[in-house]
DNA sequence: TTGTTTGCAAAAAGTTTGCATAATC
DNA sequence: GATTATGCAAACTTTTTGCAAACAA
């Protein structure tokens, strides 16, 4: 738990368990799942997907279940205000006649830091030199989410 | 497509691989997987992902992108009114400066049929004889989605 | 003949489970 | 001593890829 409150973003089991190794924490793999779960069942944690089927956990805020917007560049992500989607849920299920109703919503875009970054450096000329951080020339795989582009 | 389009519902690749060779179409199921993803690529489908990961496809309907409301029991799935979620997605877009958000919402429920099935046959007792079509005793797996419990 | 489509088998990736060991009460 | 927690290895699921055969232009 302390580390998954260290990385404030979502954190995949694997990274998680990655960290805590290199942390010198002797764990398995097993372990990290486990305990994820049982986050996840008890409701201590926001749960993303991510496209390859993964899952994503961070650590619930203290005034409970939200949303957020992730970066599909660098991962990073912030709770956005979500009352208009809970309202909206609960009115489907009002509507519907539906039941123990649960939604999961998924925001995702390019932060601003982000879009500046491949602004700069897109493949126009030579200006690889520049001492910007800059991944506009990483995979575009969401697993390799660094997060090295600061404002 | 055609197999697509007759189960009304969301379909993971696997069963509509098993669909096209029950119906004696001679298919392999990475054609499946291929026609699935370029479907989804050309926006032909909608898409959500069941708990363990998989992603189902439902045939779009002619005015474009929907959400859904899917039954957990019975897996029947209904298009909902989502122009609020819209809304909200775009002005989070707008406050926050992110660019090319994209949204994935995921509404499930209980169904009023299946809530009918599950009241009349709950394990209260020996009432097994009634006639009335119930999965109450089904597994709660996802992948068991069966469509008997017609109203 | 050149290029595209197909499908089998094998590989990946992520997660869960069996089971024996270690820790805890 | 009994119960729970741990972790390794193996299993499992879903999806993707390598590659050769079939098909099409």
């Amino acid at each position: 738990m302390r580390a998954l409150a260290d990385c404030r973003d979502f954190t995949s089991a694997q990274e998680l368990y990655a960290l805590l190794l290199a942390g010198d924490h002797a764990i398995g793999l097993t372990t990290v799942y486990r305990a994820l779960r049982e986050l996840e069942a008890d409701g201590g944690v926001d749960v993303v997907r991510e496209g390859t089927g993964g899952r994503l956990y961070r650590l619930r805020l203290a005034d409970g279940h939200r949303h957020y917007l992730m970066c599909r560049d660098c991962g990073r992500s912030r709770p956005v205000d979500s009352e208009a989607v809970e309202e909206w849920a609960s009115r489907i299920a009002a509507d519907t006649g539906f039941t123990a109703v649960e939604h999961t919503v998924e925001l995702t875009g390019v932060c601003t830091d982000c879009l500046r970054c491949a602004d700069a450096c897109r493949p126009s000329s030579g200006d690889e030199g520049d001492e910007r951080p800059c991944h506009w020339d990483r995979a575009p795989d969401p697993r390799d989410r660094a997060r090295s582009c600061a404002s």
